[in-house]
DNA sequence: CGGCACGTTGAGAAAATTCAACTCACGTGG
DNA sequence: CCACGTGAGTTGAATTTTCTCAACGTGCCG
């Protein structure tokens, strides 16, 4: 029964010559194969000047809650697109400890940290029910040899994900506990409206200790910061229901007590050699 | 004055079409242009299988300390790789304030962010004179497109960036300060042997405060936590100047009085599901 | 010889963690 | 069907880590 999920390695070959006898099938767990034009629009890049290719197409393979999609050091040869469910990926420190790198959802791709060494560096681990589609990563590279704006669209995506690494070491970096909790909601809020779902009103598919490590803190600390919003009227919690009810303090919010603005001298000194890029 | 300092975005421009009438020409602050081949050492990647490409060639600039490579919201049409010198790439949060991202150094490829957006997410400033590489993004792909093996290994260079940032996060959510400076000091000392130099004495080209924002901390804490190791004996600091004397104990630190040696029970429900992913 | 940025160090304050007790929801098995 | 065990979540109190503020040293540039 847990075998039955095997990423098989020569799955690789069964998407890349899409056995178009199955075409758009479905079973009673939802699509089997998707075309690299609905794989496009999933990733929100343009489909456009990309011929029909009906001979690509890509699998879907289904994962229950706590089944792995890949783990640490596992051969890469595929990435991983999420049309439904919640994931978490992960990374595993010397001495067994996780630490939550990211919670993809719908329109996520991940497994690109293994494109570097040929192994994945992190692991994944599906958090409810979910669908996700196998990318080959030689058919992709070869797709985009035939089509420069899916190549660089595909740059794109991976660009975004740095990015969003960015963001986050700043996060990371510079914020107040509660402030990280407060944005990790607006950022979850954000994401179900763009998705379609309710943005005021959802459930964590996390657990308090998963909040935690990804945000560098403990499971108390997020387990107190949910409470301090609750009292001051910023959302409502029940458990892993949340309702936000003022988004915009939330956004915004850097510290719950005192608000000791100080506008640090950095911007003195940033404006002083504003004007030094060379001219080239 | 504020004003003033706009990127120019006629740099680009001057970059893009390569004047090969300058050829290998270098002028006193060293080579002015690099062959493709040139670049992929550079950056560590195989130039095997590329023809000669004497079409192309990528320009070189010079930067002196403080100077900016680009700035955050400039439009984005250039990758850059450091030839020399020492750079950070800095985030500037709502109000001002930097975030140190990272300290590209020989052989990094930085810009990367930019492609997402079409503008760069971050700025990159010169911490010493530099010799930066201008590696436009639609010459680059355009290669990629006639040599796939390059093509690979740009998004190997991506890829190599991604878990960069996240054993950046890691590092962040769960190390101590010490632990951190500590790292940090590896990071260099490896960067260091790898460029030629000595990875036991080197100068830092970075301030404390830089140092700081990198790692999540103060300058102060930063500062201490120099000072603790230097009481130990673990390195031995004069302002810049640091020798690193018990590289070991630097690279495994956790904490600095109590090593409360707690194993997470992660571990155990970690192995209890590890079986899941097919063994493929 | 200032002025100034960088660095060090100390003392007190604040933030977050640790440890511990207790509650709640859920699913298993008697 | 209910008791019980378990994992998740909450809350409190004490402790530790890190930050903040402030004073002071040092080296460099004009």
């Amino acid at each position: 029964m847990l075998i039955a999920q095997l990423p098989q390695t020569n799955s690789t070959a069964a998407a890349t010559n899409a056995p178009s006898q199955f075409g758009n099938a479905t079973n009673k767990y939802g699509k089997l194969w998707s075309s690299l034009k609905e794989v496009c629009e999933l990733l929100h890049i343009p489909s456009t000047g990309l011929g029909s290719e009906e001979g690509t197409a890509f699998q879907h393979v289904q994962f229950k809650a706590g089944q792995r999609v890949h783990t640490i050091g596992q051969p890469f040869d595929m990435l991983y697109i999420v049309n439904s469910g919640f994931l978490k990926s992960v990374l595993i420190d010397e001495f067994g400890n996780e630490q939550v790198l990211s919670f993809p959802m719908k329109g996520d791709m991940f497994g690109i940290d293994g494109i570097h060494s040929k192994q994945y560096a992190s692991e994944t681990v599906a958090l409810t029910s979910c669908d996700v589609i196998l990318v080959p990563f030689k058919a992709l590279t070869g797709l985009g040899r035939k089509y420069p704006d899916l190549e660089t669209s595909v740059f794109g995506v991976m660009s975004r994900e740095l990015v969003r690494e960015q963001a986050m070491v700043s996060m990371l970096g510079s914020l107040s506990a509660e402030a990280r909790v407060a944005r990790f909601l607006m950022m979850l809020s954000d994401r179900f409206t763009k998705m379609g779902y309710s943005g005021k009103q959802f459930n964590l598919r996390m657990t308090r200790q998963e909040i935690g490590s990804y945000l560098g803190l403990t499971l108390e600390t997020v387990s107190r910061s949910f409470s301090a919003f609750n009292a001051i009227g910023l959302i409502s919690v029940d458990q892993r229901a949340i309702e936000i009810k003022d988004p915009e303090t939330l956004r915004t919010l850097r510290r719950l007590p005192p608000s000791k603005a100080r506008a640090k001298q950095t911007i003195a000194k940033a404006a002083d050699d504003s004007c030094d890029l060379a001219a080239a």
